[in-house]
DNA sequence: AGCACGCCGACT
DNA sequence: GTCGGCGTGCTC
């Protein structure tokens, strides 16, 4: 037999299939040691086959299979070549993301745990002793026939030497047995789970017909109990499942409220588990001890067979799309997945991604609603603040009247806040502060990012540049800034205004070091009155009881952010963000500051209207010929050598010119230009931009594969994006 | 990735 | 004369 390897190295020129003569115990998805050139190195079987087309004198034979089980199911051997076509990759770097890490390194080892089987009387062996042996005795006097003991216990309890002594005169057997890390302790949970009519008709719905759905339910619904119950009774029926959740919602609290449902059954897949943990996980779910495995975006590739449904929680978040190295979008992984195993594939968000719903709208996805918070709390009330008639009035400060008024009393009545400041990068757009003018591309519809250093307004969608603004063309006034206020500002302030009252600072320098996160949270939630300032990361998913007020400071800041999906992100941020407020007994209210206060979203977000909101969004994409009306293409090319990168970017621009010639009517955009992060780590980027119609788009993406492998060149690296999150 | 082959400069 | 620089090519 012929087995088909791909080899552990990561190089485009060694990524393909290399035929070997297979052992007779070679199967496929085993790691193997293959002779490789002068050296041998680890290779992946990924098919068997009776003849190579190589000839006889080069074929080489596998030395040893490395492990004794198989590491690649076989659905993730198709799921690899789904893969390797869809999104451009290596074999290699599919494969990897199949397996631990620590598999590869090799240099964790089973945990191994020694037990000592009491197989004599000891109580008959201790009247055989010295009568001065007073660790024996006193063993022997706690030891009982038959039972089974920790030996490390015993022997921190009574010596190693009485320990040893017995077992040399046969009361005890060791026992070598290998276990599991299971990473964390957990209670079982007893109580009873009886679902809402809502929840139980959306229970039903998932379970009756195998489909995609998306499940829209406002924050507080209710979705994980959905959840729970849809995967309780899957596992019932002998079926797997997998539950993903954003990396920043593995809080210590999740866990224990899945462990607590289902115990041992689930295994936990995130970046918080040390290696040996992790990869103990991962083997009892490839082994079939878990059924359930709960984890972050690349918890999809967990080894688990018999899948009966796949779960994404909060869909919308842009952590599900990997934008480096082995590209590739969540979704896509759990669709193929969910057709492969023929189960139910569940999309669940408070605030769906427009693109996910107009799916939804259009069929693609069943639609299941969930419309009222479980206990029928109100949401919160959201009031909008126009900061420019408030610096009419006089008020030039970071907070408005209103605000101060609502906090003062939030303070008094001993409650907590939350102040939400959306500081998202370091390029910031210009704004005039007089009549609230902030300037946009002319081609695009997108907002024009101010380059401090060249002075310049770009548009990071086509590459046009504008004049800086110094008079605003709107009203003709010069209070033109830019920039935006940072939680810094907002601290200190409020340090100022409520010395006595603990302030926490939540942001991307706060958080830097391990655990930090969970400290800031845990101090938060045990003082009151205390007010929370922080970025995005405040928004999402925490409970805290006794939050009665959140102060949003600067919502433009995201609006305006220079992509097209802004609008859509702003919607999603706040209204997750006042999500938060009020979801206890007493009322939450939610303050929300604007220079822009006619802006359509904030209209729909005040009245929690997802709905129109969505039609509206859709209705500007659609004009704009943008997502989900389009895909945005983008090729990006790196290299030191800034010669070297233009010639090879002018190759393929003027290939792909060939191309949207061909395909005239579906190209809605096409430019080549300098990347607007021109250079990251001393590699000059350039990039090629698109904007393609969906008819013809995967013909259209393999072609432009195609044209990045006619063009390859070592001192290049190009790949291409789909739909990228963001276009630096 | 690594290792060999191969073709040009400064050294015992 | 040769030792060694790293550019190019190959690995079933």
């Amino acid at each position: 037999m012929i087995a088909e390897v791909i080899v552990d190295i990561t190089n485009c020129t060694v990524d393909k299939v290399f035929d070997y003569i297979a052992l007779d115990t070679t199967k496929v998805g085993q790691r193997v040691m293959v002779p490789f050139g002068k050296r041998n190195i680890q290779g992946f079987v990924i098919a068997l086959k009776q003849y190579s087309d190589v000839s006889d004198d080069k074929l080489k034979k596998i030395l040893y299979a490395v492990d004794e089980y198989q590491v690649i199911l076989p659905e993730h051997i198709e799921l690899m070549h789904f893969m390797v076509k869809k999104y451009h990759l290596r074999f290699v770097d599919c494969l990897r993301l199949f397996v631990p890490s620590e598999l590869r390194s090799n240099d964790v080892k089973p945990l191994i745990k020694t037990y000592v089987n009491v197989s004599k009387n000891p109580e008959e062996y201790s009247k055989s002793v010295r009568k001065n042996a007073k660790n024996i005795i006193a063993l022997c006097d706690y030891l009982e026939v038959n039972k089974r003991y920790l030996k490390n216990a015993l022997t921190k309890e009574f010596s190693q030497s009485a320990v040893n002594k017995l077992i040399d005169d046969g009361v005890l057997e060791v026992v070598e047995i290998q276990q599991h890390r299971i990473p964390d302790s957990y209670k079982t949970d007893e109580n009873k789970h009886i679902l809402t009519p809502m929840q139980k008709r959306a229970t039903d719905a998932i379970l009756k017909k195998n489909d995609t759905y998306l499940l829209f339910g406002v924050t507080g619904s209710g979705k994980t109990e959905v959840y729970m119950s849809v995967i309780e009774k899957m596992v019932a029926t002998g079926r797997n499942a997998i539950m993903l959740v954003p990396e920043i919602s593995l809080t210590p609290q999740v866990l224990a409220h899945f462990r607590a449902r289902f115990g041992d059954n689930v295994a936990i897949l995130h970046s918080g588990l040390s290696a040996g943990e992790r990869f103990d996980e991962w083997r009892r779910v490839l082994f079939g001890e878990a059924k359930i495995v709960l984890g972050a975006r690349s918890a999809i590739f967990a080894p688990i067979q018999n899948v009966g449904i796949i779960i994404i929680d909060e869909e919308h978040e842009t952590s599900y799309i990997s934008e480096s190295n082995p590209r590739y979008n969540t979704f896509d992984i759990a669709k193929f997945r969910s057709v492969y195993n023929k189960c139910s594939l569940v999309l669940a968000s408070a605030t769906p991604d427009i693109d996910s719903y107009q799916k939804a709208i259009n069929g693609e996805y069943k639609l299941l609603n969930l419309p009222t918070r479980i206990n029928d709390k109100p949401m919160p009330k959201i009031q909008i603040v126009d900061m420019l008639s408030e610096i009419r009035n006089g008020n030039t400060g970071m907070f408005s009247n209103v605000l101060l008024f609502e906090l003062d009393k939030c303070i008094k009545e001993k409650h907590q806040a939350m102040f939400f400041i959306n500081r998202r990068g370091y390029s910031s757009f210009m704004r005039c502060t007089n009549c609230g003018y902030i300037p946009k591309c002319s081609d695009c519809d997108v907002t024009l990012v101010y380059h401090k250093k060249e002075n310049k307004l770009k548009c990071h969608y086509c590459g046009k540049r504008f004049k800086a603004l110094t008079i605003c063309p709107n009203c003709k006034s010069t209070t033109i800034r830019n920039g935006a206020i940072g939680t810094e500002q907002v601290v200190s302030k409020l340090h100022e205004l409520y010395p006595e009252v603990p302030i926490f600072q939540m942001d991307n320098d706060t958080t830097r070091t391990k655990n930090a996160y969970q400290k800031i949270l845990f101090q938060f939630r045990t003082s009151k009155p205390a007010i929370l300032v922080g970025t995005q990361m405040i928004a999402k998913g925490h409970d805290f009881s006794d939050v009665t007020l959140v102060g949003i400071i600067d919502a433009d800041q995201s609006l305006y952010h220079s992509d097209y999906k802004s609008t859509e992100k702003t919607f999603e941020l706040i209204t997750q963000m006042a999500g938060r407020a009020g979801r206890d007994k007493a009322e939450g209210k939610v303050i929300l500051q604007t220079y822009a206060p006619k802006h359509y979203a904030y209209r729909y977000i005040a009245n929690y209207d997802y709905k129109s909101f969505f039609d509206k969004e859709l209705s500007i994409r659609k004009n704009t010929m943008f997502p989900p009306f389009t895909t945005i293409l983008r090729l990006l090319f790196s290299s030191q050598s800034e010669e070297i990168v233009r010639e090879i970017t002018k190759l393929c621009y003027t290939d792909i010119k060939r191309l949207r010639d061909e395909y005239i009517d579906d190209f809605v955009y096409l430019d080549a230009m300098k990347s607007p992060i021109a250079k990251i780590k001393n590699k000059i980027r350039y990039q090629i931009l698109m904007r393609i119609k969906h008819k013809n788009e995967d013909e259209i993406i393999q072609k432009l594969y195609e044209i990045c492998d006619r063009h390859e060149n070592a001192k290049v690296s190009m790949f291409v994006e789909i739909n990228p999150q963001n276009l630096n």
